[in-house]
DNA sequence: AAGTCGGGGGG
DNA sequence: CCCCCAGACTT
């Protein structure tokens, strides 16, 4: 009698994998995408060159690709038979060419070793070149109808957000709890169903952005729609922490003129104008006339500018100078002059707020 | 673990 | 512009 409203925690899992699987089915029947070109005879060969042309590219793309390939190569024998060049030029606009010499290569391996059939292990299949333990369990699904789960694109999205998942599908123990989740969920028998079904729920429904989860046949068990954060996950990539370099840079002003360089070709800020730069203030002592007390050095306060893959902090440092006797290879000009150069955008924003602060009647004064 | 392959689509 | 896509392979 008690057990009638006692479960085990494990029944209770596998019950609530069997519903998994059973929702999605039940979808999948009266949803999913049955008429697909390579859905037609789901021979061995033919889900195999579909796999691999859909690999990293979106199932429209392949459609057309796939009909011609198979046109001219109908059979792994054809495939095999074929030059190298034959076969890439029906890959060509594909990407991914390494694609379609793993399948040309896999294919004479087929004929070798494998006496013309395609391979049914799951040994065999992964060391097939091109081949690895998502395909194969793709192929051995669909086409063999084994129970081998896939984890791809989709895949890794649906169970990210199924289990809430809050670490990055690239991190390698991420990658396997995902794997275990996507074999436990897979309890049914109709292996081949499961994997399309799930990959069209990824496809039409659990879409990264604007994903239908009113329609989803597995809402009811998703952590991150009880949570209503489906649009966090999966977790995106970490961004690589950019890293931070410090510079000097010199306001050199004599009356209303100011010195600039020319940066070199290379590197940021190549070939504009911009004021001269050192790693740091010992850099900037070192070049300023050391006689007595006629340069006033005013420090300026600091600012960040980020580029795409670094921030650059800079310094800037204020000297009353004298055009005349002074030795650094550049240019003196004018202010307005100046600010007509093409200067990077900081460094403009930089002249532009110290002569409004600190030039007065073509005179330098320290506090504006 | 990170880089590479690659064209296309969407925000 | 960026990120992602029915990933696998090399370094």
């Amino acid at each position: 009698m008690e057990g009638q409203f006692m479960q085990t925690s494990n029944v209770q899992s596998s019950s609530q994998s069997s519903r998994f699987a059973d929702c999605l089915l039940g979808w999948f029947d009266v949803f999913g995408r049955h008429d697909l070109p390579w859905q037609h005879p789901k021979s061995p060969y033919s889900v195999w060159v579909s796999e691999i042309m859909l690999q990293q590219t979106q199932v429209q793309t392949v459609i057309s690709y796939f009909e011609r390939f198979m046109l001219a190569f109908p059979t792994v024998q054809d495939l095999a038979a074929a030059s190298q060049d034959d076969v890439l030029s029906h890959w060509a606009g594909l990407g991914y060419y390494a694609r379609g010499r793993n399948l040309h290569k896999a294919a004479r391996i087929i004929i070798s070793e494998h006496d013309g059939e395609f391979p049914s292990h799951f040994d065999e299949i992964v060391s097939l070149p091109g081949i690895g333990r998502s395909t194969a369990a793709a192929i051995l699904s669909i086409a063999f109808k084994q129970k081998y789960a896939i984890l791809d694109g989709n895949v890794k999205r649906v169970l990210s957000r199924y289990d809430a998942i809050d670490q990055w599908p690239g991190e390698k123990q991420t990658e396997a709890k995902l794997w275990h989740r996507a074999e436990v969920l897979m309890q049914t028998e109709r292996a081949d169903d499961y994997t399309q079904a799930i990959m069209d729920l990824g496809a039409t429904i659990c879409r990264r952005s604007k994903p239908l989860c009113a329609e989803c046949p597995v809402k009811a068990g998703c952590q991150a729609l009880k949570a209503d954060k489906v649009g966090a996950y999966p977790v995106s990539k970490p961004k690589t922490e950019k890293p931070t370099r410090q510079v000097v840079m010199l306001l050199a002003l004599d009356g209303e003129q100011i010195f600039l360089q020319k940066r070199p070709q290379t590197g940021i800020w190549g070939g504009l104008w911009s004021l001269p730069q050192f790693d740091n203030e010992a850099q900037l002592s070192a070049v300023l006339p050391q006689t007595g007390e006629q340069s006033v050095l005013e420090t300026l306060p600091e600012f960040k500018h980020s580029f795409t893959h670094y921030h650059l902090i800079i310094q800037p440092r204020m000297v009353e100078a004298d055009a005349k006797a002074w030795a650094l290879a550049g240019q003196w000009m004018n202010l307005s002059q100046a600010l007509e150069m093409g200067l990077p955008a900081p460094i403009r924003k930089l002249i532009e707020k110290t002569e409004s602060k600190h030039v007065k009647n073509g005179q330098l004064c320290k506090n504006g």
